[in-house]
DNA sequence: CCCGAAACGGACATCGGTGTCAAGGGTTAC
DNA sequence: GTAACCCTTGACACCGATGTCCGTTTCGGG
């Protein structure tokens, strides 16, 4: 319960000036003799600077915020820790915040961030950019790691085009003529947000194609929150006549996710294969189709987004397109502590399609 | 990037001192007239105080450290959910740490967090109670989860009797005789830290009388770090005459948790059940055991501690003794807030044990 | 031997809040 | 009419660091 020791205790048990205190343990210059001392005096009074006299002097916080919809998504776990470990290996705390996908406790917990001064933040997005942009004009460097943020719905300018998102947009299908403008539009824009992403088009492109060499004609797709590219992905690789029963989406919840994916299976009958967007819809998937009586890969065959320790573990193992979790974790925490300052960079990851034993031959 | 109005801001547009700003803002009393204006001000000026200034002048940081041993284990990531969800809706900020069980690492994360000045903390302990030691003594209000730190190897005293630590002791075999004098010392102790365990114990001995009733003798436990508890509640539920070979551990990892499962089953092909101390080790038992072509519930039985998600998609589903995760991250950061200085008290919750389809007759 | 430059180190302001204290104004009681 | 009191309010110190500014010392060169 003792009080721990400050710069001015060391100061005066070594004789010097506060100033000489902070200037030796910040390495910055001094005489070999007083700064013999005053570490001496440090160590023996077992003095550790205090945060937080430091942080309000040069007006932030250190270390970095990380925002996840959900921890018990193994894949953001991995992805924290990765960021944990790079944090721990730099000695930065990180600030926790869990979102539950919902776009208010994510608006809430940026505010809070705010509040403490983060001035770094990693992100999981579920708003759409204008949740961002406080963050943003506040100064914070913020990486967006798994995906970015959606744009808004716009308000003006050609409604039919951009309806629903930009989705649609770079479906290649809804608007094919008028496509011209807005897409150098769309296109030169990227630029845009520093982020670490995974290859999420080639991953999806690669499992589509590997049903297709089994033979599977309809094969489905079951999304989440913020699959946008993967969903985007999958309508470019399977190419033109889009059965749109086949393309269905859960909001995030195991149960939602679960009423998709059963809803599915009992409204097409007929499809073959399903390539699921995400490690908890492809949880779902499994236990709808067990429900239904639908046996892997015999009825119906499946392909996860994510590779998690328990897609071995399923009778038979999952046939999954991995993508680097932890590794996306950790190049996002290193960009943000790198780009001290300015604009980060941004980061595509490989994914990689890892072949076990839920796909056969279609039925 | 406009710099953030202060609270000096808001005094001068209001034209009053900064302390009637401070005193409104934080419920002390004001003239009608005076609250109501200081608080159009703030709301025009989009005043936020800065966390900075009031942690400096507190002495100490709000929110609370978290500090587990690895968020891909699903049960913590489910006890960080918790924690999380009862910090946000408080509004404070949670700082996270993974130490990989690993009480080096824990030892520094401990250290960053004094740093931090934060001074209320939920630990999933890996180290010892030494490592501890500094914590407790800043003044940190520490809440356990999940387990308590081990005490360290006696250095003095009877050193036959507590070579290993007090597993031995609890052990019952390893020091029948001596052991008066020291057990109402250990279970007197106990009133010890506050913390927020599971209710191991019985838990365990419910899951070793289900596979008594189901005819099963040899029955194996198979334990990671921290599992003190549990073992020695499996050790107590067997009986006397423990088969120290049907007792083995893991060190965390998943890869040794594989190659305790595996050479478990290799030594003693005649266990004809297992008792998984942990979703990880449950893990490890299903994969070696269909490494080695033995089928669940046919040849081996399969009790795991922990309720996962994933528990349900095996083939068969797992039979598991359930933890409330949530619920006691939840109730850990309860206790944190509230016991606002003084020590917080213990909770002890239940598990229940879900039988689902891996345990079977004895072969 | 003296002068200038460079190295060193201490006093002090500062960051953005909170708590203390005393002054001032208004009311009530005697 | 005056004393006692309460309520409101602002000035100011303070928390623990950092950075600026300036005085002092030291050393080398002329």
């Amino acid at each position: 319960m003792e009080r721990r020791a400050t710069i001015k205790d060391v100061a005066e048990a070594a004789g010097v000036g506060v100033a000489t205190v902070s200037r030796v343990l910040s390495g910055g210059s001094a005489s070999p003799q007083t700064r013999e001392r005053v570490l001496a005096v440090a160590a023996q009074l077992d003095y550790r600077p205090s945060a937080l006299g430091r942080n309000l002097r040069q007006r932030r916080t250190g270390g970095m915020g990380l925002l996840v919809p959900d921890l018990t998504d193994t894949f953001y776990a991995q992805l924290a820790e990765g960021v944990l470990a790079c944090a721990r290996s730099a000695g930065e705390p990180v600030v926790l915040g869990s979102t539950a996908g919902d776009p208010e406790q994510e608006a809430e917990l940026i505010g809070m961030l705010l509040e403490q001064s983060v001035d770094r933040l990693i992100a999981v997005p579920s708003g759409e950019e204008d949740t961002w942009a406080p963050a943003i004009r506040a100064g914070m460097t913020v990486v967006f790691a798994d995906r970015l943020p959606a744009r808004p719905s716009p308000e003006e300018e050609d409604p039919a085009a951009a309806t629903v998102s930009d989705l649609m947009l770079l479906d290649g299908i809804a608007a094919p003529p008028p496509a011209p403008l807005p897409a150098p539009g769309r296109s030169s824009e990227p630029p845009s947000l520093p982020s670490v992403l995974a290859d999420d088009r080639a991953g999806i492109r690669t499992a589509v194609r590997y049903l297709r060499g089994l033979g599977h004609k309809r094969i489905a797709f079951l999304g989440g929150p913020g699959h946008d590219r993967r969903v985007s992905a999958f309508r470019e690789a399977v190419g033109s006549p889009v059965d749109e029963e086949l393309v269905v989406f859960g909001t995030g919840s195991r149960d939602s996710a679960y009423a998709a994916a059963s809803g599915l299976f009992q409204s097409r009958p007929d499809l073959s294969a399903v390539v699921a967007g995400g490690n908890v819809l492809g949880e779902a998937a499994v236990l709808a189709a067990r429900e239904l009586d639908l046996r892997v890969p015999r009825d119906v065959s499946l392909v996860m987004y994510d590779d998690v320790p328990w897609a071995e573990l399923c009778s038979p193992p999952l046939t999954v397109i991995a993508q680097p979790g932890r590794d996306m974790g950790y190049r996002a925490a290193e960009l943000v502590l790198r780009s001290a300052g300015r604009r980060a960079r941004s980061i595509v990851l490989p994914t990689e399609l890892i072949v076990r034993g839920s796909c056969g031959p279609r039925r």
